[in-house]
DNA sequence: CAGAGGTCGACTGTTTACAGTCGCCGTGTT
DNA sequence: AACACGGCGACTGTAAACAGTCGACCTCTG
């Protein structure tokens, strides 16, 4: 296999460097689930020493991109159709926090003028590829629960993020762009607007149920 | 032979072994918080190399116990009000999500049972120590997310107990057990138990306010 | 031919060594 | 006295080496 690229983040430490790099090949089918994921080879493709690649791998573990097996091995996750279902819920639970989070704000006009330029941006992503159309849905999502003000809630999010990421690719990027609604985000934005905590969060959760059936079926 | 058995069991990596006594050491105080962690020192402290140690220190940082400063400095992380009552506040989402699951199942006999039985454990501790108290309190919303049966929602809270003991040891551990009611829990397994998910989302919040709003009087 | 060793190879767990960087502090200059 | 400079020490970033373990395959023996 030849060599994974590390570009772009030439500023970044390389135990960064090489954690990008592994989320993106691992997120791209690059490296399939089940995978045998060998410390050596991946820290020759990287071309970066062990002991860096392992920091990487622990954190990748962390999040649920890769999972122990005995004696430490470690191979790319493989989701089925119930765990997905289960990271969706969990989602949902998150997100549903931060929409009445941010219904409780008083003065939301900035937070709803961030929401529907995130959501504009969505819209422009219409034209452009699979993979940006996603990038721009995770990054509304993302920006609703950074909103919030609240770090905790931000992270538990984005440490959920690559497995999202994963459910995507497993069930076919098709399949994940085809659910994404621009309507259902102005629908969420305008709960918030309106500060109808119950309305966002039923939203939000018909949202992710319906995200979730489409990519298990 | 027993003996076998018990090999298998005990043996665990450097790794995690250090990743325990950190965690202790920072939930009990000893590494107080704002303390700049000097890798040399650690390791020399828990007899280890610096990259097992580093190993272990990443997976601290990612459970939120330890905070990065310029140049990768790392430091015991340090909680104000405000991220006590988001971390509650994200608990709270999390095991309301947990309660509701347990409401939808159609059997739940079994599961009403382990959950008494968590609480009975944490009636007998009552004559034991602070630390004890705590822990069996933590023991019954751990189960409670375990069973569930989602993995990913189990994983999420425990990434955060990290911070819910830090939380506890922040207000002191006195005022962290006074708020500790078997009351509380006993109400949230009758609503589970007659299947009423608000009434068991609305005492699991009001339990989580409560916890919060006690820890940062 | 089956099965008990026994060597080999592939990995992970762990340690040790080296490189780079930033702040501190003393020194010399003006 | 203020300031620029340069060496020094303290850390982190990174690499390379060493050790232990388990499975695969091979061989010898009954």
């Amino acid at each position: 296999m030849a060599t994974i690229a590390l570009l772009g983040l030439e500023k970044k430490s390389l135990r960064e460097q090489a954690l990008a790099a592994l989320r993106t090949a691992i997120t791209s089918g690059a490296l399939e689930p089940g995978r045998h994921l060998v410390e050596t080879e991946l820290s020759e493709m990287l071309q970066i020493s062990r002991g860096t690649l392992r920091e990487a791998l622990r954190q990748l573990q962390q999040e649920g991109l890769v999972s122990a097996g005995a004696r430490g091995r470690l191979s790319v996750r493989h989701l089925d159709a119930k765990e997905i279902r289960d990271i969706y819920s969990v989602r949902a639970a998150l997100e549903s926090l931060a929409a009445r989070t941010l219904c409780e704000l008083p003065d939301r006009q900035h937070v709803i003028g961030s929401l529907r330029a995130s959501i504009q941006a969505m819209e422009s992503a219409t034209q452009g590829t699979l993979e940006e159309r996603v990038e721009s849905d995770l990054d509304f999502h993302r920006t609703m629960c950074r909103l919030t003000g609240n770090e905790t809630l931000l992270h538990s999010w984005e440490s959920l993020e690559g497995s999202i990421r994963m459910s995507i690719m497993f069930a076919g990027l098709e399949k994940g762009v085809r659910n994404m609604s621009v309507d259902r985000h102005n629908d969420i934005v305008a709960a918030i607007e309106t500060g109808d905590a119950t309305l966002a969060r039923d939203t939000i959760r018909e949202h992710m149920d319906s995200a979730a059936a489409v990519l298990v079926a």
